[in-house]
RNA sequence: GGCCCGGUGGUCAAGCGGUUAAGACACCGCCCUUUCACGGCGGUAACACGAGUUCAAUUCUCGUCCGGGUCACCA
């Protein structure tokens, strides 16, 4: 036995299972040609980031793509900034934008696949088996430097300008430490971490192909990085490495972030025995700060929309922000969508490389441009579901509202929703109360601001003439050549390209006397359909707000 | 600071040696229209800068500048 099989035993002495073990449990998986294992693996800090989402979306996609397979992994090694609801704030928002994983985590307490646990801190006996394996192999040792230890090094660094900071060369002080003297420290039971044991050479460089970057070349790593933390846990790194490989993902998809430790990866992949996935490291989503106006990475404190959350609650429409970020991933989505536009997202040819290597910013007008599109093509049923749906967590009073009549507020849903080009003014949901206001008197806010080219006096007349003429039973047409007729005698024109003749002939045209009416009745010069406004609000509640109206315009002369 | 990534209109972006440098959003204008919208058409606006390589550079190389990332017993 030698001095490292002797020290494998005494750090590792309890784990049983081997390597070789985990690899028979865990084979290669029976795929397709091509077929793309991809993982998102979170870790449970806090909410669900845009970003998250967009990755997460990759990994979906990639997998879905090549007919793969796409695992949600738990990354919960660092107990200190974990959050209580951290996993439940991933899956709802998982949830919430109908986003689904092929296996690993599914839901607070339960898991799916054959290559589980898919929760890092559930994982511990594969890491140390590999860990284990490492120190037989005299490619990791343990190191009983303290903390303070550690400071004194890198400020030592600092002084003396090393290259680069770090535990590696003459600093690292526990590498060569014979069997007798760690055996003495473990019976003295100081803590240590493990450490891997580099073979790097700092003057050489290592070359490899990222999928979205391109061809990189970074110099070779020559720090020992830390594999397990004092209480066994693994670091992220070595995690990566023994979780990829026995979940024999193919493909790594993460932020770009990471690009920074990649030689480390690899080279741990390789001391380890364990083939290299692919790398695509993707871009980040930043946006513009409003105060600096600066271009910066999403910041959980300073941005609210930085969580999923946060389009949930303002009522986006989840395949709304799903498109959005679609035409990010892959910028021929959008021509894609035109094409087909009733098909499922995932049908869409996604294709990694096209992804843009450079980060970009989060666009909410964008967002609710597509989104808009999206609502104006759902019925009037679909989209009071949502709403509704919607303002039960959110806007109690929409929602009592709506509960009141839900018939009436379908019909009010409906108003220019069957045309063939139905109306784009909903973008989202919190938006509808203030769209449907003036139907409720509760909430109606009565605003009798006229435009410019209007006088008080002619509004006075204009309604006391429509008043005169007014049926609520009157269809449409009926209707609207009642208003034509009153433009006349009142100075304004029914015809409009008469108007534009000779606009000095006339006080307005049709389009201005509709506007009087249509402030009386709604507060707002900008409201659907007129007619069919009248049709809900009904002959009383039509008549009460002209009389209202005439009265204001008469007090404003 | 070292290392790494990036830099095409306001934003997202095609193009990757020779193009009138696409398209989408936003903005502006016009048209359509029986109101409001929808829609249609058109417009403003870009290859960060400087050297090189080349007959030719937005595309290749180098430098500069700018932006971002990373240098933990965090992921």
């Amino acid at each position: 036995m030698t001095d490292n099989e002797k020290l494998a035993e005494l750090l590792f002495g309890d784990t049983d299972k081997t390597v070789e073990y985990f690899e028979e449990k865990y084979p290669p998986r029976e795929l397709p040609e091509g077929a793309r294992v991809t993982r998102f693996a979170p870790s449970p800090t806090g909410y669900l980031h845009i970003g998250g989402l967009f990755g997460a979306l990759t990994d979906i996609l990639t997998a879905k793509a090549s007919g793969g397979v796409s695992v949600l992994r738990i990354e919960d090694t660092d107990k200190k900034r974990e959050v209580g609801d951290g996993l439940e704030a991933i899956i709802d928002g998982f949830r919430d934008f109908g986003l689904s994983f092929d296996e690993g985590v599914t839901g607070i307490k339960t898991q799916k696949g054959a290559y589980g646990p898919y929760i890092q801190s559930e994982r511990l006996e594969i890491y140390w088996a590999v860990a284990k394996k490492l120190v037989a192999e005299g490619k990791a040792y343990p190191c009983f430097c303290s903390a303070e230890e550690l400071d004194g090094i890198r400020t030592q660094q600092e002084k003396e300008g090393a290259p680069f900071g770090g535990y590696y060369g003459k600093w690292a002080k526990c590498r060569n430490l014979t069997y007798a003297q760690i055996e003495e420290k473990i019976k003295n039971a100081e803590p240590y971490v493990l450490r891997f044991r580099s073979d790097g050479d700092g003057e050489k460089r290592i070359v490899f192909d990222d999928i979205i970057k391109g061809k990189m070349e970074v110099p070779e790593n020559v720090i020992d990085e830390v594999l397990l933390k004092s209480n066994k846990i693994p670091t992220y790194h070595f995690a990566h490495v023994c979780d990829d490989h026995f979940m024999r993902t193919t493909h790594v998809i993460r932020g770009e972030e990471w690009l920074s430790s990649i030689a480390k990866h690899i080279q741990m992949f390789k001391a380890c025995g364990f083939k290299t996935p692919k790398y695509a490291h993707t871009p980040q989503i930043m946006k513009i700060d409003g105060e600096t106006g600066a271009k910066r990475k999403f910041s959980k404190r300073k941005d609210p929309e930085a969580a999923v959350s946060y389009f949930v609650r303002e009522g986006y429409p989840k395949e709304a922000l799903i498109e959005y970020l679609m035409g990010l991933l892959n910028s021929n989505f959008e021509d894609w969508r035109r094409a087909n536009a009733s098909a499922d997202i995932f049908s869409f040819p996604f294709n990694l490389k096209k992804m843009s290597a450079s980060g970009c910013l989060f666009d909410l007008v964008k967002l609710a441009d597509i989104s808009k599109n999206a609502v104006s093509v759902m019925s009037a049923q679909t989209v009071f579901d949502r709403v509704y749906e919607w303002a039960k967590n959110y806007d109690g009073e929409l929602y009592r509202l709506f509960s009141l009549d839900k018939e009436k507020a379908v019909r009010i849903l409906n108003i220019d929703r069957e045309n063939p080009k139905p109306r784009k003014d909903i973008a989202k949901w919190s938006q509808v109360k203030d769209c449907v206001s003036y139907f409720y008197n509760e909430i109606y806010s009565e605003n009798y601001t006229l435009p410019q080219n209007i006088t008080a006096d002619d509004a006075c007349e204009i309604i006391r003439a429509y008043r005169g003429v007014f049926d609520v039973r009157d269809d449409k047409q009926v209707w609207f050549d009642k208003i034509r007729s009153i433009c006349a005698p009142l100075g304004f024109t029914a015809n409009v390209k008469e108007y534009k003749k000779t606009p000095d002939a006339f006080k307005g045209h049709v389009g201005d006397v509709s506007t009087v009416i249509r402030i009386a009745l709604t507060g707002r010069t900008n409201t659907p359909d007129l007619h069919a406004i009248i049709g809900i609000l009904g002959a009383d509640e039509t008549d009460a707000r002209l009389a209202r109206a005439e009265l204001l315009f008469k007090e404003k002369n």
